[in-house]
DNA sequence: AGCACGCCGACT
DNA sequence: GTCGGCGTGCTC
């Protein structure tokens, strides 16, 4: 046999290096298959980490090729589905496929490696089959034939909660989970994998509950972040073993290793969560539209609420519309009562009659016992010194603090008229929770925030408080659910505020017991019309009409320029000539870190189609690369840094 | 990123 | 004559 070349993907950031490197595999090297982890030289005897992409017979590179200088592990990690998906959702967000492959691929864990190795090495015992699915007849109702008809759907989950059995014994969970593992199964009965990515691990454990029941333990596989390293490794070889297997995980699991997919599905597609925090900043959701796009699989955008970005593709048919259940339970609005509490009366109603049988959900914005603090004497809102951030309490008499910080006010004294003594404003989680358990005398009151984690809870009658995001699930469900602070979240200016809101009390109502009442207090509008109606989607229609009226996104799409004012205005030159564009600003912008004189930074924000995206990225990556090339001061940030689809420039609008 | 290559001012 | 400034380009 003559020589090998393997095409190589290298391990870095630098848009300039974000292509394929050429590489000789030396003699006697074995096991350079696609896929597989390997150190190659770059630029003299420097060592990159990268990936093997394609291994040819002939070189392509007319230049001088390097040997690959080590093979670092024989598992074929890096599948070709999943380089074209990265490649592509790169592409999309004028970024680096190394950035997304960081995202897709977890760290090598020489010890579970070598296990799973060894558990191949058998071939002369194959693998036992996939134990049978269990029975379970009603989930054969839920959307049948979709997985095998390759459907796109835009599905809106009604709520409710019913138990499942598993091994640990009944567990209630959210009644989307059961329908997103029945959806699972029917990939699984054809032979094939499903990914379900859901925000968080609240949402994962209800799904793997629900999986336990509808497919079997041995079939689901946990890509979880808050995983132990060597665990979260053990779950990504799985997915290797092309086995029917249904795969959950927070959003990186949308890259998961599946060869044979079936069913690709995003629980609570509107949730931030699923917004990947690193470069290139790709959703979730349009990381599985790619893949769809790639594979041919069936997909499900889905959530108790329509997010604007769904109902987006569901009106230009992209997907269809569906619907799971029917919404049973009676939604009050109700004014905030006129004593100053937050609480209205008819939630006290409904409380007092929940509790005689059922656990009360209390939905509310802030943590802690007073979410600010003002001066006694003149008012002034209480600020920390140190840094400007504004002052709270955790809990009842705990020491003023300052909640950007953490910083503590002792001996605070008021700038303006001297004062020290500081009062409550306004009412976190455990303030709440006293004044409701002194409301309700004998009644337990359980808070649930972030500081206090809790799943679950069981049906005995109590008064839960939990922060938006937080709320346990009850057995049985809640008796009632008060949704509070709904005109503060309200108030917020953000183009997404509103949306935003009506996915979290729909989130909450979906945990209330049938024929519950939910009580929303102190709002109403659109955002309160959408939570006491049937279905959300008119809401979603109405705010996508509005973002089309504005054209903000997710009419449009966005591109985010800053840097340097000769570099944001060529980019900006460059992009000149697209009908369906347009630019705001550039605006001088603080800039960052270690600012100097000269150093002045600018933003603009560049408006465009969907259908121009391929072009605008394009251009904005060209000149990303040649700004990165150009020199500057050590430790300077980027010339120019460009984030398409950058949620935060709207945030304030 | 880092580092080599390359073309203009003040030095032994 | 040469040493060295950092603008420009490249990494298989």
């Amino acid at each position: 046999m003559g020589e090998r070349f393997a095409r190589v993907v290298v391990d870095s950031r630098l848009p300039q290096l974000d292509r394929l490197f050429e590489y000789r595999v030396p003699p006697g090297l074995e096991g350079v298959e696609p896929g597989v982890r390997v150190r190659v030289p770059l630029r003299g005897d420097r060592m990159t980490a990268g990936y093997v992409v394609e291994v040819a017979d002939a070189r392509a590179w007319e230049g001088e090729v390097a040997d690959i200088e080590k093979l670092v592990s024989p598992v074929p990690v890096l599948r070709p589905e999943v380089w074209a998906l990265a490649r592509a959702v790169a592409d999309r967000a004028a970024g680096g496929a190394a950035d997304v492959l960081r995202v897709a691929i977890p760290g090598r864990q020489a010890r579970v490696e070598k296990a799973w190795l060894e558990s191949r090495a058998g071939d002369a015992a194959p693998p036992p089959p996939p134990p049978p699915l269990p029975e379970v007849l009603e989930t054969a109702a839920v959307l049948p034939g979709l997985v095998e008809a390759r459907r796109r759907i835009a599905l809106e989950c009604a709520g409710g909660v019913a138990a499942v059995e598993t091994a640990e014994g009944t567990a209630w969970i959210g009644r989307w989970a059961i329908a997103l593992a029945a959806l699972a199964r029917q990939a699984l009965e054809r032979g094939e994998q499903a990914i379900l990515v859901v925000p968080d691990h609240r949402e994962q454990r209800q799904l793997r509950l629900a999986l336990e029941a509808v497919v079997g333990v041995e079939r689901v596989v946990e890509l979880d972040a808050r995983q132990k390293n060597p665990e979260r490794y053990r779950g990504f070889l799985r997915c290797i073993d092309d086995e029917p297997v249904a795969i959950i995980g927070p959003r990186s699991a949308v890259y998961a290793p599946a060869a044979r997919l079936g069913l690709l599905a995003v629980w609570e597609d509107g949730d931030p969560l699923l917004a990947e925090p690193l470069s290139p900043w790709v959703h979730a959701r349009d990381a599985a539209l790619v893949r769809q796009g790639q594979s041919g699989c069936a997909l499900v955008i889905a959530g108790h609420a329509r997010s604007t970005d769904a109902e987006r593709l569901v009106e230009l048919g992209h997907l269809e519309h569906e619907r799971l259940g029917a919404q049973r339970v009676r939604v009050l609005p109700a004014a905030l009562a006129d004593d100053g509490r937050r609480v209205p009366a008819s939630a006290f109603a409904a409380a007092r009659d929940a509790l005689t049988s059922r656990p009360v959900l209390v939905q509310v914005g802030r943590p802690g016992h007073a979410p600010g603090l003002r001066c006694a004497d003149c008012g002034a809102r209480g600020r920390c010194t140190a840094c400007g951030g504004p002052l709270g309490q955790r809990s009842r008499g705990a020491a003023p603090a300052c909640r950007l910080c953490g910083r503590l006010a002792a001996g605070w004294r008021c700038p303006s008229c001297d004062g020290q003594r500081l009062v409550p404003v306004g009412r976190g989680s455990s303030r709440i929770a006293e004044e409701l358990g002194r409301a309700f005398p004998g009644v337990p009151v359980v808070v649930a925030d972030g500081a206090h984690e809790r799943l679950t809870v069981d049906a005995r009658p109590r008064i839960v408080v939990a922060t938006r995001g937080a709320e346990p699930v009850a057995d049985g469900g809640y008796g009632a659910v008060v949704l509070l602070d709904g005109d503060a979240l309200l108030a917020h200016e953000g183009l997404r505020v509103a949306e935003e809101a009506v996915r979290q009390w729909a989130a909450a109502r979906a945990l209330a017991a049938e024929g519950a009442t939910v009580v929303l207090a102190g709002v109403v509008g659109p955002a309160a019309a959408a939570l006491t109606g049937d279905t959300t989607v008119p809401f979603a229609k109405a705010e996508l009409a509005e973002r089309r009226q504005l054209r903000f996104p997710p009419a449009v799409r966005t591109a985010s320029v800053v840097g340097t004012p000769d570099a944001v205005a060529e980019a900006l030159e460059a992009l000149e000539g697209s009908e369906h564009l347009d630019v705001l600003g550039p605006v001088a912008v603080a800039s960052d870190d270690r600012a100097r004189p000269g150093d002045e930074v600018q933003r603009a924000i560049v408006r465009f189609a969907y259908g121009d995206g391929p072009r605008v990225a394009g251009i904005v990556r060209a000149r990303v690369l040649t700004a990165a090339s150009r020199p500057r001061r050590p430790g300077a940030p980027a010339r120019l840094r460009i984030r398409l689809d950058d949620p935060e420039p709207f945030d304030g609008l």
